[in-house]
DNA sequence: ATGAAGGGGA
């Protein structure tokens, strides 16, 4: 009898644990815990993994692991859920060979790994660019005969898009459906968002309205994603819209729609309606998280207020904010802006040397400040240094040179980027081209013409 | 108790 009244006390000390971390109120889970136990309760799996699984999600992969000692500790033994939560985990934080390794570890302990766990290693996979892998994972679920999800179907929806494969994720999609498989609303939001990403504005419009048809009714994510697919496609009349109507069905709850609109008005010069957006994202006392930050932080950098800048993101990182990449890239775009180039080179040596990640887009902001300002030897030399370039450093270049007027150094590297095969824009070509024959060069522009068309024979 | 969807940098 006494078990029987533990058991439900545990069950119901588990109810109000899960509540707390979906809340995201750990130390309240914790009392809660010590509470149980002082009375006699002993904290079982369920509880453990529930709290694996925020600790992982709120405060970070190691703090999962030291719950998972504590479980260790108290004798209870981890079990599916448990790596499922770890592994999801390791995902969140880009962590690939951790997850690889605790899928091993599972197998080791002969805990059967469920079609969470491959849903969750599937999509880390995906995550980390690698889409065989995660078809094999898929493949290998399909050969062990295990159920599969709805949400396996998701995954691979969203990681086909993700990396580049929305023509296979739609064809992947219509043949499900013809297989009687029901499409649910994130199903669709996944779509619309990887179709969007992928260039197809009006493909992701269409099931927008076949969502609507099918009884669904689209909630925050749906708009934020087709407002911001607006802005993408320049349809910014359309796009605020949108943000007005979220706006009267309640769905501007949280900062996302706002940092949409204000990024959008940063990207294209409106720095005060921006100013306008993000002051009611302070004011209005939404938390804000590192992305929400960062907006913030660049409509500070982009007005040049850049001691105030540097005051918010201090105040912020004592707040316990951590800042990123994209705080980084913003802060080196703001201090070129106000033409501090020594002090933005040395902020980025000084990363590399730390041993963080070399940040592209930081470097690549760089070279438009130094080509902006008409430092072209000063940019070249800083991009013949460079060992990562992607398709924006050598626009950025050409760009450059071709506002220098110094077009036959400019058709030189567009033809170097047309032989490696990168994409360049029409737009660019474009200047070169121009560029050439406005000097009186129009034997060159023809050569550069007739590659350029020769490139497109040979690649489509 | 676990998995999938929205916002930020050139």
């Amino acid at each position: 009898m006494q078990r029987i009244k533990d058991k439900l006390s545990t069950r119901l000390m588990n109810v109000c644990v899960a509540s707390l971390c979906k809340a995201k109120q750990l130390e309240k889970a914790e009392i809660v815990i010590v509470d149980g136990i002082r009375i006699g309760l002993q904290p079982d799996v369920v509880t453990y993994n529930t709290l694996i699984a925020a600790y992982c999600r709120f405060v970070g992969i190691d703090a999962g692991y030291s719950i998972l000692n504590r479980m260790k500790d108290a004798g209870i033994n981890p079990d599916v859920i448990t790596y499922n939560a770890l592994i999801a985990g390791a995902t969140r934080y880009s962590l690939l060979s951790k997850c690889l390794d605790l899928f091993d570890e599972m197998l080791e302990m002969r805990i059967l790994p469920d079609i969470w766990s491959y849903n969750t290693l599937m999509n880390c996979f995906f995550k980390f660019g690698k889409p065989d892998e995660a078809y094999r994972v898929f493949q290998d679920v399909l050969l062990k005969d295990i159920s599969v999800h709805s949400a396996t179907f998701n995954i691979l929806i969203n990681g086909l898009c993700m990396n580049g494969y929305s023509e296979n994720a739609l064809m992947l999609f219509r043949s499900l459906k013809r297989h009687g498989f029901i499409p649910q609303l994130v199903t669709y939001n996944i779509l619309i968002h990887g179709l969007c990403k992928s260039g197809r504005g009006n493909v992701a419009r269409e099931f927008l309205n076949e969502l609507v048809e099918s009884g669904h009714i689209p909630n925050a994510i749906t708009y934020t994603t087709v407002m911001k697919c607006c802005f993408r496609y320049r349809q910014f009349e359309e796009g605020f819209k949108i943000f007005a109507e979220m706006r009267n069905k309640g769905y501007t709850y949280d900062a996302f729609a706002y940092c949409t609109v204000a990024s959008m008005l940063l990207k294209t010069g409106r720095i005060t309606e921006a100013n306008e957006y993000l002051g009611y994202i302070i004011t209005s006392g939404f938390t804000l998280d590192i992305v929400s930050f960062n907006t913030v932080f660049n409509l500070y950098c982009k007005e040049g207020q850049l001691d105030n800048a540097y005051k918010l993101l201090y105040e912020a990182e004592n707040g316990g904010l951590e800042s990123d990449k994209f705080t980084h890239a913003i802060w080196i775009d703001g201090l070129c802006r106000t033409g501090n180039f020594q002090e933005a080179q040395q902020q980025l040596n000084r990363m590399s040397v730390t041993g963080f990640d070399s940040n592209l887009v930081a470097w690549n902001s760089f070279l438009n400040g130094l080509c902006k300002t008409g430092q072209l030897d000063y940019a070249t030399h800083i991009f013949e240094s460079m060992d990562t370039k992607d398709s924006v450093t050598y626009s950025t270049i050409v760009r450059g040179l071709c506002q220098a007027r110094r077009f036959r150094a400019a058709s030189k590297l567009l033809l170097s980027c047309i032989r490696g095969g990168m994409r360049i824009l029409k737009s660019d070509k474009r200047i070169v081209i121009d560029g050439l024959r406005s000097c009186g060069l129009t034997h060159e522009a023809r050569k550069v013409q007739s590659k350029i068309q020769m490139a497109k024979l040979l690649h489509y």
